[in-house]
Order: structure tokens, then sequence, then C-alpha cells
DNA sequence: CCTTGGTGTGAGCAGGATAT
DNA sequence: ATATCCTGCTCACACCAAGG
């Protein structure tokens, strides 16, 4: 006795389903949906309409599992509640928002362990991509980057040695710049105020810092900061 | 060349087989 | 009786082969 067939949701259509609807083969069906340029014009109609009237999905889980890569964006920032990286994370979603792919959002609280962990969790999961903030990654951090087998996008910073593409600005051109103007304009007594110094304003105190002694203006006591929690 | 089909892939699951 | 192992199956895709 042949036991029954239990397919999730009580019988939700495959894609052998429609190849069978359509008297074609369960590949021409994947290559239809996905490259319909591939597929002739007769076909394409037969399929379609044999998908409309099932009303097959693609099982996403199913397509993740066979191409080894779920159509997820990684995305760690280091806040949620930072203004500049809702921003970012907003920008993501704005940009995503026509396409298949989503996105799993992991916050590091500045934490280079932190992140490293939650890259432990996500990079086995075969992203599609991965986003992190900044060039100041853990030496595990950057090997799971590196070995990912997907696009790394760090976002915030410019570096000499990307993982994979950067997207971002100099901190330290930005600190100097900022600096020289106000220099610039007359200004003498510029003062530097920093709260929870990560990598990023410690190059952007650097740049100001590299302004002010280059116009004989330094002085310690104009720079306030507070440490990093972790 | 263009289109189509066959085969292997691998994590997770259900259910059967075997061990304790 | 319970625990553990094993087997078959699912799914969409990449790669390669074959037909027209």
């Amino acid at each position: 006795m042949t036991r029954p067939r239990s397919r999730r949701g009580g019988g939700r259509p495959t894609i052998a389903d429609v190849a069978r609807k359509a008297g074609v083969g369960a590949i021409t069906v994947s290559r239809a949906l996905r490259e319909p340029g591939r597929v002739s014009e007769d076909l394409r109609r037969q399929i379609q309409a044999a998908v409309d009237e099932l009303g097959y999905v693609p099982d996403p889980n199913a397509r993740a599992l066979a191409s080894a890569r779920a159509e997820v964006f990684g995305v760690l920032v280091p806040s949620l509640t930072n203004n500049v990286f809702a921003e970012v994370v907003r920008g993501i979603y704005d940009s995503l928002s026509d396409s298949p792919f989503r996105i799993q959002l992991g916050n590091t609280h500045y934490s280079g362990l932190e992140e490293e962990r939650l890259l432990q969790v996500f990079a086995p999961q075969r992203p599609a991509a991965l986003i992190v903030a900044g060039i100041d990654q853990t030496p595990m951090s950057r090997k799971l980057l590196e070995t990912a087998g997907c696009p790394v996008v760090q976002v915030m910073e410019t570096g000499p040695d990307p993982v994979d593409m950067l997207v971002g600005f100099s901190h330290f051109d930005g600190g100097r710049a900022a600096t020289e103007h106000l220099i610039e304009m007359g200004y003498r007594r510029i003062g530097f105020i920093g709260a929870r110094m990560d990598p990023r304003s410690q190059r952007r105190l650097a740049g100001y810092r590299a302004a002010m002694e280059a116009a004989g203006l330094f002085d310690s006591r104009l720079v306030t900061t507070t440490p990093l929690l972790s």
C-alpha cells in the first residue's frame, strides 16, 4: 500500500504539478519563470497558463536549498536607534522593495565580538549578500566574510583593503575638512565632542586633530569624548 | 545555435528497522 | 518500551547532453 503524499499546506502545487499540466519537464517550468527568454513563446504561454490555473508559487525554502543561496540580505549594523543606521537600514529596505530579497537584520551594539557571533549565525545560512558597517571587523569576522561565497558590502566608510565592496566616505577626511573649514572661517578655539568613540569616531577625531595641528591650534583640553561601551 | 531534458545535489523530515 | 539509526523522499537548480 502506498502511503499518502503528505505535501505541506495540504496540497500546494509543486513545480512537478505545473510541469505535468503543461506537458513539459520541471526544469523548463523553472526556466520559464526565472529566465523567460530562454524558453520559446509557445511554451512560456503554456506554462504560465498551468501556473495560473494551479496557483503555483515557487517554494522559497526549496529554492534556497537547491541553490545553496537564500534570497536574504544579511545586514549587521551597530545600532538600530542611532538615526544614521536607521537611515541606512531604511535605504536598504527601499532598494530591495521591488525585489524578491528579504532582509535579516542584526544589531552588533558596536561590539566586534557580537558582530562575529552574528556572522557565525548569518553566513552559514548562505545569504544572497552580507552588509556590514565599517571596516574594523575581527580577524574571524573577516574570514567569515571572505569565505561567505556571496557579495559583501562594507558601508559607512572607505579603506585600503575591502573584503569585497565598500560604500562610504573617509571619516578622517571628513573630520579634517570640517575642521579646516572652521579654521578658514577664522575660528581658533575649535572643540571636538565625541560620544561612544567607535573606530569611525576615532578617525574623525584624528582628522580634526591633523587639521588643528597643521594650523598650530591643537589643544587637548578642547577635546571631550566618552568611551565606547562594550 | 537554440531549446529542452536528464542527472546529481543536500538539509530536513517522516516513518520503518534495528538496537538497547 | 524506548532510543537510535537508516532510508526514501522533497524541492529548485546547475551542469551537461542531446535533439531539431
